[in-house]
DNA sequence: ATGCCTAATGCAATTAGA
């Protein structure tokens, strides 16, 4: 079973390099995150005509995240990251489903860029709540995958230069500790599991030629849960689809489990 | 310190991204 997360940047801007990377790597879940586009907007047919059961959880302008599924129709098991301080929250960044009896959940986690400051408080309050849904996912002993655009950067190894970064929230080690405190639940990390020391990057910059140079940061993961670790037969990144003309700034990025 | 690029909004220039 292969499992992806991409962070599409606009699903309608971005819809044909979607559909032609779903129909050359054929994954049977996909998580999207950053839609930028309400409900009303999403490409459901286009995607239903792919082959791909989906369902969304849209916002006009930002953010907004998907949950697609070869084959089936994701049953939809949370819509919002639920919590404290959830009710005041509007901002579409969490979708969960059951696929094939694992439980999924996509997630954008919000950037948090300028820190100090109210963006980066709402990027750790938002974290404490990932927490709290993980820890509760993991207590009820469901096989979960949590993937998504996590915008952290989780150590040194994962980034092209961390010095002209580490004033960014992605490095910041608040940021990092909040990762790291989810891995000590008992997730596993993975692309660095299976990847131990390699370079992996997820995402470059559109900006100063940052693709070309292979200028990269890895922030988009996936998380499994203890059982289904000894599981991962494979994971990776499709880089060749950020090289296209009209790409995303963000590349696919799955892991394959063993049945 | 700012531009460099891209998408959305809405039709110019601003906001946000990371």
């Amino acid at each position: 079973m292969k499992i992806a997360t991409f962070n599409v940047n606009g699903i309608n801007a971005r819809l044909p390099a979607l559909l032609q990377w779903l129909e050359e790597t054929q994954p049977d879940v996909a998580c999207l995150q950053e839609l930028k586009a309400p409900d009303a907007s999403f490409p459901g047919q286009a995607i239903r005509d792919a082959g791909y059961g989906a369902i969304w959880h849209g916002q006009k302008a930002w953010n907004g995240v998907a949950i697609l599924a070869r084959g089936t129709d994701p049953v939809e098991t949370q819509r919002g990251l639920p919590g404290p301080g959830s009710e005041d929250d509007l901002q579409s960044r969490y979708i969960e489903a059951a696929v094939q009896g694992i439980v999924i959940g996509c997630l954008y986690l919000p950037n948090g860029n300028p820190q100090p400051g109210p963006k980066f408080d709402y990027k750790l309050a938002w974290f404490k709540r990932l927490q709290r849904r993980a820890q509760a996912l993991l207590k009820a002993r469901h096989p979960v995958v949590l993937a998504g655009d996590y915008n952290v950067v989780p150590t040194d190894e994962d980034i092209y230069n961390p010095a002209n970064w580490r004033d960014d929230a992605l490095l910041q080690p608040e940021s990092r500790a909040a990762y790291q405190q989810l891995l000590d639940q008992g997730w596993t990390d993975a692309l660095r599991a299976l990847h131990p020391g390699e370079r992996i990057y997820t995402f470059w910059d559109y900006l100063r030629n940052r693709f070309p140079r292979d200028a990269g940061l890895r922030i988009d993961h996936l998380l499994v849960s203890p059982d289904l670790a000894p599981r991962l037969a494979a994971a990776g990144v499709d880089r060749e689809v950020r090289a296209r003309a009209k790409a995303s700034d963000h590349a696919p990025t799955w892991i394959s489990l063993r049945d």
